[in-house]
DNA sequence: GTCTATATGGGGATAGAC
DNA sequence: GTCTATCCCCATATAGAC
């Protein structure tokens, strides 16, 4: 039984609308962006005006800062979910499908973007910092364990590899080949993982 | 001789303050991003007040394509002026590191961003299309070389190829690797052209 | 063409009624 | 806690003097 079970029918309605309230900011930050993105639009969009929205969420940075964050909680789910049987490499592949598949679907890619302005809001935020440090380490574990498999080269350094992994979360590449490309979603994610782990060249 | 040549003094002047604005704004929008960019900041990096310098770019985003447009003619430039003996995948590799080393210096990824504010702003502006189309032409051109030459995988697609390209010009992954990796710029670019052409698996 | 000073509008945030 | 109506800053863009 969750938490939600002991809160009061009240409680529940308001965990439930800041939920939709998450959800909204998710649709409207994947379409916008940070800087275009109006509390305006968002209350329009959950349906609720905007001095509620400030009840639930007391500025602009904070409302976008908690969806970034459950996006990590997210991705750390889906990782303790993974078939155990998985090599460390196709661990690697598959969450990097699944983050994807989130921004194909009309999410955010969870490496947020390259605007100074959010990447300091971010980090101004201990609770996304330290979420996003845990998922670091759990990837660091992951690579490491796949170089020691020989599946990832012991020759590049592996922090070069995460960050460049974390970059093709957010690869522009993957609207050019919706938009100009008219690519299938799932071809769009073929094609990427193909392009992240064996490169352009043949 | 330019066309410089044959303005007179004060035209002269007027150009060459054109260029010092464009190059406070290529500053600014690599510091800040295009929304935190305001023609104040510009106004004073460059020198001059801000009613001047709207005596030169009639708007913001006037001026913001103009830089890029600069940008994309200085990448022609550089591609005309590669030594003729490189093969297809060495001049694509050369001018990735030139890329890089634009960025790294101070300069902007020549793929601006995926803000769709940006994005929108420079599809509306036929001259960065225009410059931007034949930029990708050439670099088709170059790739399907490449592949005929057995240099690059004849299997994946070239658009995949192409907009995979462009995106490591503005792979956030830079960023990181100076920040946090503390390396050398040309470790990033070596390391940047290895990730982008061997990929990450072994 | 360059400046000082100002108009205009949008969007983050809130007052106060219910 | 939710709404209507409002505050107020800030950034784009311009008027008008020199």
């Amino acid at each position: 039984m969750g938490i939600v079970g002991r809160l009061s029918f009240k409680d529940q309605a308001f965990k439930l609308r800041e939920q939709a309230v998450l959800d909204a900011t998710t649709r409207m930050l994947a379409s916008k962006g940070y800087d275009l993105m109006t509390m305006d639009d968002v209350a329009a969009e959950a349906g609720l005006s905007k001095p509620s929205l400030y009840k639930h969420f007391k500025s602009k940075d904070e409302l976008a800062t908690e969806v970034m964050i459950r996006l990590l909680v997210d991705a750390q789910d889906y990782l303790a979910r993974q078939d155990p049987a998985l090599s460390p490499l196709d661990r690697l592949r598959d969450l990097l499908a699944w983050a994807l598949r989130v921004r194909l679907a009309g999410g955010l890619p969870f490496l947020p973007s390259t605007s100074p302005q959010v990447r300091s809001m971010l980090t101004r935020s201990l609770r996304y910092v330290s979420r996003a440090m845990q998922l670091h380490q759990k990837l660091k574990g992951i690579v490491e364990q796949a170089k020691q498999q020989g599946e990832l080269s012991a020759d590049m350094p592996t922090d070069v590899m995460l960050y460049s992994y974390y970059s093709r979360t957010c690869d522009p590449a993957v609207e050019y080949l919706r938009i100009y490309g008219r690519y299938a979603d799932e071809d769009i994610i073929r094609h990427m993982l193909a392009v992240s782990f064996k490169g352009l060249s043949a």
